[in-house]
DNA sequence: GATGAATGAGTGTTCATTCAT
DNA sequence: AATGAATGAACACTCATTCAT
């Protein structure tokens, strides 16, 4: 992760340089941006950028944590208290966070969502691990929650539903993301429900 | 795609050069895999390579219907003659024979996959379109059936039906490699048959 | 030059091997024509080329050679018999030829043309000397043979005459090709002419 | 054309990176120079190269102005001034400093040539427009003014008085380059002004 | 005689990274 | 703390030429 220095930085400084990097990587992928690109889109010199990262993929695991963070921030319980009652509920209001982020952070997802792509890239693997390791756990406690309380499926491994749960999610955001104009704000609301309906549908526990 | 001339090969050649291209392109996606790396696994010298492809875009492309055309092979039926009775499991034993055929071609499986993700390449977007839209078309055509005859829910666009499918179909198949080994014979066939149940209950009627 | 067995092929062969890398030549010069474009626009395989060449430069020379030959041939005069007054005469029929000749075979001009830029190439340099000097001996002759009958001025070194007879050659050429079509047939014979006396006072002999 | 960075280099390390450009493109024509020889003869690194100049188009439009430039300054009157008694004597005085310059720059010639020669080159057509469109205005403005004062011959169209202008100055040009050896410092004084008059000669209005 | 598959050094260009200032 | 000049290995791709058939 980066240096600490980068954090003493104004926090200006610090929210243009994420920024713009950002951008450039979710236009680009990881492979795709350049340091060139990216210190033209940020007003950043080549020394300084590497005085605060130690390589591009510490920038790009920066970028990719500070999106995730909103994510892991809109998680505003405690799973252990989720109860059959509050249970949906909870993971639907959730949801509604994230879309309202979505809305206006549209870069923070695309790059986001590049976590999951560039899992398989070597350069990038040991990187990105804890960060992944971290939302894994944080879906994992949830779901080990539902099943506790016989709202999710059990008879599948747990990293399989976390891979397929994961999976729907990120198909679900960029249909949303690309179709955003396409359709009515009550359609595109109506759409939000019926998608959640169906991830449920497939993790909901077949008895409850 | 490639040049005539390559089908012209021995088709042992033809396969050595698909296999070592796929191996390498499943390893690092198509932009981290070099050319350099893939004519050193290949043993296929430069020049060569360059006589029986126009760019490695075009090799990309060719790994990937390679890939792609078992997969469409394994529709063996004619998605007009479905019926109630036969839908899914029509689909569930096409969905068998691929999982057969995932078994012995495991990076088949991870180059078909990046025909997904590669699509925002601007590179590869006009060269995969085809390839993309015939997979779509095939699977739009099971769909639109399953709606007729009231197996598929007819509450969200196609096109978000089709991205979430693909989405999980995706993502499963991405478990099952990774952990082939970690499970019993009996255990894997079990969760596939599971597996398949929940894209069921992700895209049945909820009326059916 | 090419290896004898080239000239015992069928002499339509000759013509459309020579045809076809003349307007390739023409079209991009001896470096940025590829022996590929060659082959392709003549139907000539890539060995039989080796077999009847040694190699590009010398398929260039042949071309080179061919589109001077005409022009030697429209010499058809014995320089040592000019006297005062055939001299400029000669001179201007056998530009007249030249001209009519140009008219029908644009790319030989185009090749010819580049006999005079390639000879600074190092490749070219040894294989054209010859056609080089073959051209100048007959220039030399002919304004030799102007001094002594005192048409030819006589105050500066027979090359650098040579030299911009040449140059002032390959401009005029130049320009009426590309002209050619914003004049009319009249206007044109008339600049012609005009030209032709433009060289005329250029060298002729001050007191004649 | 380079970036402006390029400028704020030591002068010195400028000029070699031009002088030593220049005298490749002049010993190998702008196709024939490899950046690779570019780089050995110039001691420069293929990184910095580029970090200067877009390209090698780039760089020889550099050369190639920085040559033409000296021509450019050598013009130190304004052609509307020109008058009968003026005229001759302002390009002959015009001559005499180019030809000064040619004495100490000798690749510059080469490569300023070369501008007319490239001029075919798709790669280098659009790169190197303005510069004889300058050089062109230029010489149109003197042939014009020499028209208007009847100095000059206007029975033939400017633009192939200024191509018959250019190819003998080039080709008298080169003549004195190579030949500079072979003759005494007098004799070459003695060519000059007789070349010059044979200019003056092919240009000059009949009448005048 | 003739083919065309095969070669590999070469091309122009990009890039993450270093380091003197 | 910050700059930006400099590097050189790597990239995708081309080419004249060779040679087994």
């Amino acid at each position: 992760m980066p240096r600490p220095r980068f954090f003493k930085l104004e926090p200006d400084k610090q929210a243009r340089i994420i920024d713009g990097a950002g951008q450039v990587f979710a236009l680009h992928g990881y492979q795709g941006a350049s340091l060139n690109q990216i210190i033209a889109q940020t007003d950043i010199s080549k020394g300084a950028f590497y005085y605060y990262f130690d390589d591009k993929a510490d920038l790009f695991a920066t970028c990719v944590t500070h999106a995730l963070e909103e994510v892991f921030q809109s998680v505003d319980f405690d799973p252990q208290t989720l109860t059959v009652e509050t249970f949906w509920p909870a993971l639907m209001a959730m949801n509604d966070r994230m879309m309202t982020y979505t809305d206006d952070h549209p870069w923070l997802v695309a790059v986001g969502k590049q976590l999951y792509t560039s899992v398989d890239d070597p350069e990038l693997k040991d990187r990105l691990a804890p960060l992944l390791a971290h939302g894994r756990s944080l879906w994992a406690a949830i779901l080990v929650r539902g099943q506790e309380i016989g709202q999710v499926r059990n008879d599948l491994p747990l990293e399989l539903l976390l891979a397929v749960m994961n999976a729907l999610d990120v198909a679900i955001d960029r249909w949303f993301v690309e179709s955003w104009h396409d359709y009515s704000r009550e359609e595109l609301e109506r759409l939000t429900t019926v998608a959640l309906d169906m991830i449920r549908r497939m993790v909901e526990a077949p008895e409850a």
